[in-house]
DNA sequence: GCGATTCGTCGAAGCGCTTCGATAGCTATA
DNA sequence: TATAGCTATCGAAGCGCTTCGACGAATCGC
């Protein structure tokens, strides 16, 4: 592997001259740059990453706390991961995941103190993360997709919880639905303190007792078999209930079983609407279902700047965002019917 | 942040016997090292990444290239992952993902030349691929999950889909079938030579034939329509087939959809078994899907292993290995009944 | 036509660490 | 007691790059 120094030979110029001609950050002749750039490509020469981010201190990289490791990571995380390594590449950035458990999170932590990366993207935050504490503490810059309780004081995006619920109860109460269900995440993720479950769980009342409604909501595991089990529940508890609105795309698999077990069929007994899902999930069901999908790659890129707005002062700083779900139009949304008399 | 210097002063030593304490290669006496390990904790000394890595010529770092971006990794991926992140702590690596689709493995190219990283992991090999080739030319160590053609020669681990398959089809034929259909990936993946599509319809060809019985097996996109589809060219294609063998976990939907509307009972008509798949995804179904899964954590360390092997001479180098996947029983398999009669 | 700029380039000083060779003080050997 | 062999430590030379200050040459204003 040939160095700077090899090309600055080759080239019959000083060291400086080929690092200037590389980055541009002071003026080089034509010529001077034309025949730098000729021994580049003879020598196959390739800047050694590790000696420019020491000499530089900034290793033009950034890290992303990518906690979902052992679930995997679904539609939309791929499509936030997708769209904020696209990003940063623009911005002259590498992005690279470090799979860390949440309760692993310390590792990180050490990594970015080690000077790894300029900064970490941290995802799934909770409502009171101590890893964004101790990013803080720490003085490494972050950035959150979601937030902490101090909303908005903090760098982060977020999905908007609060819209999306509330164009999903429009949405319905639009077709005419007036008693609708919510399946949530679960009881343990609520206690948490998990953001969307919370901000959701909110949401979802206000938006309801805003028009006058009741509002039925659940917590439920994330698997088909409790979702199942919570829609039979839903279904007995409300008689009248027309629509059920889902922020679980697991559970959402046994709300389509429990229907069909009772021969309710969808959407003309009941309506069925996915939020905050990934896109695609909607085409596993049959009728598909109706989703509001998650702003992934908006988010991403969103991220992304947020974060380098903090770490280069020249550029301008990226308020914090929230970001409504898009509808994502299935075939389990429908008027309300009556179902009592049925 | 402080810098190996200013623990070096403060505990009153020189600069590489604070780097001899660290890295243990040349012998400190215990009360220097004790010394030295005070003065690290009070200064919150952390050594510096860059500077480490430029020093001692390697980054600590391996990089697992990480195509599916845009698809996000499904259980099998998060468990290969978790685990060789795991092992590659174990062994003083870091693990990173570097998000690019197979396209843009250039890029992934540049960062490794550029020593972002000691060695890259390889995911979804295809049988002709030209990130293989590419890293072997640029010199990059690598190990392969997956295969290319030729098999073995190169460092990789994979998935045994030769035992897979012979072990679903023994499973079955033992349970009394004789008409087993095989849901494949798509004919694009088939045709781009994508390793476990290729390698799976021979072996499923094989058992069959071995065993006297007529292998009827389709390539599917990976979508449940596409799978209902093929699953009724299936049924119609051989009136007797009693059991279906999968490795399409998206077309395994549609293949419940497509028996549950013809009123075919799982497994009362027609057993149902999905191979090389994700952990839980079989309890997305009901009944829930008896499942070969894949052994992705184990491949995870191996590969980990496998590269490490050629990276540091000293280790023992690592063979090739084929793991086969692990039954996980669900409710879809049952004895063999003629369906024609009925 | 002469000082003041500007342009293009060079040399050198680091960035924070590892590692090689040297050395001083010991202990065991003959 | 002189010699060899250890052990623990130090100093210095890099690793490959960025960036600052300096400087000769070309350009400008008037």
């Amino acid at each position: 592997m040939s160095t700077i120094a090899d090309v600055a030979r080759h080239a019959g110029v000083s060291v400086s001259t080929v690092s200037y001609a590389l980055s541009g950050s002071r003026p080089i002749s034509a010529g001077t740059r034309t025949r730098v750039e000729a021994s580049m490509k003879e020598l196959g020469y390739q800047p050694n990453a590790m000696a420019r981010s020491l000499a530089a201190r900034r290793t033009q990289v950034i890290a992303l706390l990518y906690p979902e490791v052992e679930r995997g990571l679904g539609g939309t995380g791929g499509e936030f991961v997708r769209a904020a390594a696209e990003r940063c590449r623009e911005q002259g950035y590498q992005l690279v995941l470090w799979p860390f458990r949440s309760d692993e999170a310390d590792q990180a932590l050490t990594l970015a103190r080690q000077g790894m990366a300029d900064g970490v993207l941290v995802m799934e935050v909770v409502t009171d993360d101590q890893r964004v504490a101790k990013l803080e503490a720490a003085r490494v810059p972050y950035a959150m997709i979601g937030r902490t309780t101090d909303a908005g004081t903090r760098p982060s995006v977020d999905v908007d919880f609060d819209t999306t619920v509330e164009q999903a109860v429009a949405h319905l109460v639009g077709l005419g639905h007036r008693h609708i269900g919510f399946v949530n995440h679960s009881q343990a993720m609520l206690d948490a303190g998990y953001g969307p479950t919370v901000r959701a769980a909110a949401a979802f009342d206000k938006a309801m007792t805003d028009r006058g409604l009741v509002p039925v909501s659940r917590t439920c595991e994330d698997s088909p078999v409790v979702g199942r089990a919570v829609t039979a529940d839903l279904l007995d508890a409300d008689p009248d209930l027309t629509a059920i609105v889902t922020m679980n795309e697991l559970a959402t698999f046994g709300v389509y079983a429990e229907l069909h077990s009772r021969g309710l069929s969808i959407p003309g007994d009941v309506s069925v609407l996915g939020i905050v899902s990934s896109p695609g999930v909607g085409t596993l069901s049959y009728p598909p279902l109706t989703t509001m999908h998650s702003p992934g790659a908006a988010l991403g890129r969103l991220a992304v700047d947020c974060l380098l707005g903090q770490l280069d002062p020249a550029r301008a700083a990226v308020p914090n965002q929230l970001i409504p779900c898009v509808l994502e139009p299935g075939m389990s949304l429908g008027p309300a019917r009556t179902r009592r008399g049925a």
